[in-house]
DNA sequence: ATTATCTATAGATCTATAGATAATGC
DNA sequence: ATTATCTATAGATCTATAGATAATGC
């Protein structure tokens, strides 16, 4: 039985590390907090010490994966610039690569937690919108169009095309025209001057 | 007791209508059975009689709400056609409109319940890549680009666009973001010639 | 003494089934 | 006689709470 303060904080850690990671592969409401609680190493019962309900956990879960879900596209992006190469394109192939459809678990969190979002708490959209805007920031910040409202637009519809094109490869049950989508969006996308 | 099998099949049908709608509202495991067939004026215990499981009903139901839920872009450009209008240019419009943001009962599945049909059952995910394919077919038809291959890559291009821009504008808490979401692909994917 | 975690359980909810009821349809 | 629907309930599961246990930290 650990009993330190610091090993509350490394459970309280590992409990909404586990909820990330978890949330992205089954949805908002899927795991039981008895799964979490197991995968973390802790019985049921402790949770309550942790949080107040399983919304609280959610919470604070949701914005932990919004948060590390775009650790990839940010990876992608600053390798781009050590070998010389367009970090706008590295980003968005980066983004609608298989591996990414693949690793739910790591996903970005604005595709594969989206629809749950929309039926979410208020707490849980304000942080989706910043994770959202926050990623429209980069986006404009790669992108060399120099008349701001046209490079706001070009981001906007970067960030959409790419993640509709995720959701519905993720989705469609034939492998063709799920690589389909990731690989036109990812030209369309591409094609000419960033 | 309405008892004939006139009857059996008007409540079948009143039951996949319901569910229909209801998954779009609330995912594809929230709504309970119980409350389904409260809403279409039976009680519990019957529907057993009607489908083998509550996965059979969600399945019979996604089918329903991916058909019906592109009705509303059939309608547009219908109607545009009618009144001389760019076809494209209208079904855009109406994908992107804030009635659509709204009208989750009424949405498109593709949009709504694309990551929960992701976690779903194969059958699901087989009329979930129907619907798209049937999208990109009509965006094909509306677009005047000769070209076969370019003309598919801007189909796909505009359905992820608006399928992204549509999921982020229902998820994001500041609705001054979700306008400009929805207007900023809008005009992107309508500006020049269609 | 305090508290992080554990064991045990109450209470709610949900799927699925069993058996009863009352019209339909031969 | 058949069957569409209803009433009632078994069985599973899940959230949240109550009380016990055993280290920590003053």
């Amino acid at each position: 039985m650990g009993h330190s303060q610091a090993d509350k904080v490394a459970s309280h850690l590992r409990i909404v590390e586990i909820a990330a990671a978890r949330l992205r592969e089954e949805g908002l409401e899927r795991p039981a907090i008895g799964e979490l609680m197991r995968e973390a190493g802790l019985t049921h019962g402790g949770f309550y010490r942790h949080f107040g309900s399983r919304g609280e956990l959610v919470d604070e879960a949701m914005v932990r994966a919004l948060w590390d879900g775009a650790r990839r596209m940010s990876d992608a992006v600053t390798a781009s610039r050590k070998h010389g190469d367009d970090p706008f394109a590295a980003m968005v192939t980066a983004y609608l690569s298989p591996e990414h459809r693949e690793d739910l678990a790591g996903s970005c969190a604005v595709t594969t937690l989206g629809g749950d979002v929309a039926r979410g708490s208020e707490l849980t959209r304000a942080a989706y919108g910043n994770q959202v805007e926050s990623y429209l920031r980069v986006l404009e910040g790669l992108l060399d169009e120099p008349v701001p409202a046209a490079r706001r637009q070009r981001a906007v519809l970067a960030l959409a095309a790419m993640v509709g094109a995720m959701t519905m490869a993720r989705a469609v049950a034939d492998p063709k025209l799920s690589g389909e989508l990731l690989e036109r969006v990812g030209e369309a996308l591409t094609e000419g001057p960033s």
